[in-house]
RNA sequence: GGGACUGUGGGGUAGAUUGGUCCAUCCUUCGGGGUUCGGGACUCCGAGACGCCAGUUCAAAUCUGGCCAGUCCCA
């Protein structure tokens, strides 16, 4: 057995060899929170992306590409905007030996490098709703501690902004964006649950945020995206506006919509378990790897089976990886089960001589395919095995959430707790404490369990009061 | 933002308190040979490290300072 440190108790360290074995990532690279994507793992990032991509095109977003260096004047046009992001921008400040006269800074995110060229792109109420993406890579100076996918310093980014001819349209793209990244997680088979952020918890110049959050242990949560809805927060100052039908000026009003590697992160962290990495067949490299097991006898025929069965597979538009290493069938069983993949294709004299196939899946079940339909069966099984996962994962996520009626029953943090709040930000701020974390937020659509109506708030005993989610944040 | 700690082959470690016994320990890994191959094989041969830069000293993995990297605690 491979000897992971526990994940229920050290979360972290199980992480972080995981990881490791798993080759999704080299961590060594000596830049504080900057990783390398090592083969593996860069497979898996465009299988995301590639979803990604999938679901907001479905929406009628088009994508482009801006520019890294943002000039420190258009960076400085919103304020709430650049209060959040001073402390962890890099700055560019020489070319060469030259002192630039205006500094550029490293795109921690990209409003101030787009919204400048939007408004050069906006001029009538029919150049909207403007909907476009990026997929790029971000910087922040993150001072705390970093971890692969989770906290880095160079985020590798996909980011929608958007214009909208009112406020009403923004907040219809906020809830498409949400409906969207439905879409994703399933593919990724992520229970989610979507929480308006308090007021002192919401995006840096937004007018409200929507985050996208998962528990992942105890009280601890993962916010995995975010969608914005900035109202004419930043259309004022960087001038979008637009003539409207009626003939008047008007500014528009923007959404974003951040999503990132943390996917992946929120993948492993979900699904992986004491053997290593599970992956769903969406974001697996290899959906699929074949293990030929050639004993002196009859090794010609299983190669042969075996590649025959790999080609086949592969016409089918499946991953597939042949894994004809020269290591022994145990050894090989092993690493694909720490690497994640879905499905494992034994093929020795037996399976090539009856046509046959056995299948192990990353789940643990093993079964023999064939010899009719055994292509057929290998995508059942498949299928079969996403289900399975996306079960196991719906019920750790209703088992993840519980409700705590006082301020004590949210300090013994075994779960991400429901709470009755009056909304007041001194009783959010009780909540915080009580929980060593944060109040999430009021969730936009039913709680991932039905709790009733809500009660009295656990701050101040109001009766004026809603559910909210209180966590620790990763 | 404030404080503490750590850095030894690709990965994990012993050695540091008391400088010399260290051309640096063990496991794993990697390369080559042979025997093997239905759940991490065995065997033989070989490879690989004191984070960087200065300093103290007859002598530094070990002590001092700076830098870089990493970790933890507090705000």
């Amino acid at each position: 057995m491979p000897t992971f440190p526990d994940k229920a108790t050290k979360f972290i360290d199980w992480y972080l060899e995981v990881l490791d074995a798993a080759e999704l990532t080299d961590k060594r690279y000596p830049v504080k929170g900057m990783n390398v994507w090592t083969p593996y793992g860069f497979q898996a990032r465009r299988q995301l992306d590639a979803v990604m991509i999938r679901e907001i095109e479905r929406t009628g977003s088009l994508p482009v590409e801006f520019p890294a260096l943002i000039p420190q004047t258009e960076f400085q046009k919103e304020k709430e905007h650049i209060k959040g992001f001073d402390a962890q921008v890099y700055w560019v400040t020489k070319g060469g030996a030259t002192e630039l006269d205006v500094p550029l800074v490293l795109r921690p995110t990209s409003e101030t490098a787009m919204y400048p060229v939007f408004a050069l792109w906006v001029r009538s109420h029919k150049d909207l709703p403007l909907n476009v993406y990026q997929i790029v890579n971000t910087f922040r100076y993150e001072t705390k501690t970093t971890r692969p996918f989770l906290r880095v310093r160079e985020i590798h980014f996909f980011e929608e902004h958007t214009c909208q001819v009112n406020e009403a349209a923004a907040a219809e793209r906020v809830r498409s964006n949400l409906a969207a990244f439905a879409e994703m997680a399933r593919s990724f088979v992520l229970p989610f649950v979507a929480v308006r952020r308090p007021e002192w918890d919401k995006f840096p110049g937004a007018f409200y945020s929507v985050a996208l959050d998962i528990p992942v242990g105890g009280a601890r949560t993962l916010q995995i995206g975010t969608t914005h809805h900035y109202r004419e927060n930043f259309s004022v100052p960087y001038g979008i506006q637009f003539e409207a039908a009626d003939g008047s000026t008007q500014h528009v009003h923007q959404t974003t919509f951040g999503l990132s590697e943390r996917l992946v992160g929120a993948v492993v962290s979900v699904h992986g378990d004491a053997k290593g990495v599970v992956f769903p067949s969406s974001l697996a490299p290899y959906q699929v790897v074949v293990v030929p097991i050639v004993s002196g006898a009859g090794a010609d025929g299983v190669t042969a089976y075996a590649e025959e069965l790999v080609g086949r597979l592969r016409a089918r538009g499946l991953r597939v990886h042949l894994d004809a290493s020269d290591e022994r069938p145990g050894a090989k069983y092993y690493r694909w089960e720490t690497h994640g993949v879905p499905l494992r294709l034994e093929v020795g004299r037996r399976e090539a001589e009856q046509k046959t196939v056995t299948a192990a899946d990353r789940l643990g079940q093993k079964r023999p395919i064939g010899p009719a339909d055994v292509d057929e069966g290998i995508v059942a099984a498949l299928l079969e095995y996403d289900a399975r996962l996306r079960t196991k994962a719906e019920e750790s996520f209703a088992a993840s959430f519980r409700v705590a009626r006082t301020l004590e029953e949210l300090q013994a943090r075994t779960h991400v707790g429901i709470v009755s709040w009056c909304g007041a930000e001194a009783c959010g701020h009780r909540i915080e404490e009580a929980i060593d974390g944060a109040l999430l937020g009021t969730p936009e659509g039913p709680l991932p369990v039905d709790p009733g109506p809500p009660g009295e708030c656990v701050g101040c005993g109001s009766r004026e009061s809603r559910w909210a989610l209180a966590g620790q944040p990763l």
